[in-house]
DNA sequence: AACTATTTATAAGA
DNA sequence: TTCTTATAAATAGTT
């Protein structure tokens, strides 16, 4: 869409590169935006460039909030969510955190108000509380994503098994190894009632 | 850029909504993979629909790499991260309590509610405190629950196909449906991609 | 940073 | 859904 076509290949031309990275940059993040009002939708578009240098913008929601989406989807465990959770949103509270050590290092002598404790006090339960309520969100959906595969395992299995039944006539060790009954135990609870 | 200029507000048809949802997010995302080539960058599109599916795309370097190029630049210092480590060490909610409290006993001597307040609140407080972390407890419990099963499943899943690859030389509908390359491209996590 | 000639994306329709 | 096509929008090369 200019006055001619380009090829889609790396512009050798260093300054005409840095002017179109410059201008689709902008055309990109500007479509971001469209698609998210027009279609009610989060979007993050984040662009390295080739020195390294970060440019992003999110639209409908955070970055933080869109980045944690995708971290649900792809953590194996709840260890790894856990992990990327914290050393995300753990961050904001910098400067709370910094307070508190303040306080808490100076022994406690002349002044340091009982009035500022009291602050920082309720400071604290607000973080703590927006961070408990955050956990639960996570693990919430943490444990919605791994009940989607569940099903998904579950419904592929039995296409597998169908077609297996199709074909052989003979039932072998492996699959009496896995009848239905395999799925042993009343054992763990399965399902959230207990979570709430 | 079609028949009529439109508005940049939320489309209220539902169906062509959806529409220009899908098409204007395969824009983005071909737009997102021109600009990395023609420029040499690394390019992260995340889109999350007002139904809360995730489609993303990552060209240049992969996803993880470019996130991780994100958190970098927002956890400016190292120091951040220490302090997290610190304060969490200090348990400064108990200790703030703690102080509070030795801070309050002395100039309400006269006033009797103080103490027994404290002492509510500290019952309150371990209450909480157990309650909290038997959720935890159970939600961890789950979890572990879920993801053995899941381990089961994709282990009778691999079973399953390894059998019907022995007995089959067709390739039946049902199984081509099933194949690796059906999922193709990185968008929808319809399909067996959440599989693995 | 502006300006246009073109190309490209896409809205509506089939 | 997919394709078609008229038109809006983005942008390559130029000033």
């Amino acid at each position: 869409m200019g006055r001619r076509k380009v090829e889609i290949k790396r512009i050798d031309n260093k300054s005409s590169r840095q002017v179109t990275f410059s201008k689709r940059r902008n055309g990109l993040v500007e479509k971001a935006r469209q698609l998210s009002i027009l279609c009610e939708s989060s979007i993050a578009v984040l662009v390295v460039s080739a020195s390294g240098k970060l440019y992003n913008s999110s639209s409908g929601d955070s970055m933080t909030k869109i980045i944690d989406r995708y971290d649900i989807q792809h953590a194996d465990d709840l260890k790894t969510l856990e992990l990327a959770e914290k050393t995300r949103n753990y961050l904001p509270h910098k400067e709370l955190l910094e307070l508190v050590q303040s306080n808490l290092e100076e022994p406690n002598v002349d002044n340091v108000s009982v009035d500022s404790l009291i602050s920082v006090e309720d400071q604290l339960e607000t973080a703590m509380s927006v961070t408990r309520a955050r956990k639960t969100e996570l693990m919430m959906e943490f444990v919605k994503t791994l009940q989607e595969k569940e099903k998904l395992l579950i419904e592929e299995n039995s296409l597998l098994a169908n077609q297996l039944g199709k074909n052989t006539a003979l039932v072998t060790d492996d699959e009496r190894a896995l009848s239905p009954a395999s799925n042993s135990g009343n054992n763990p609870p399965e399902t959230l009632s207990l979570l709430k």
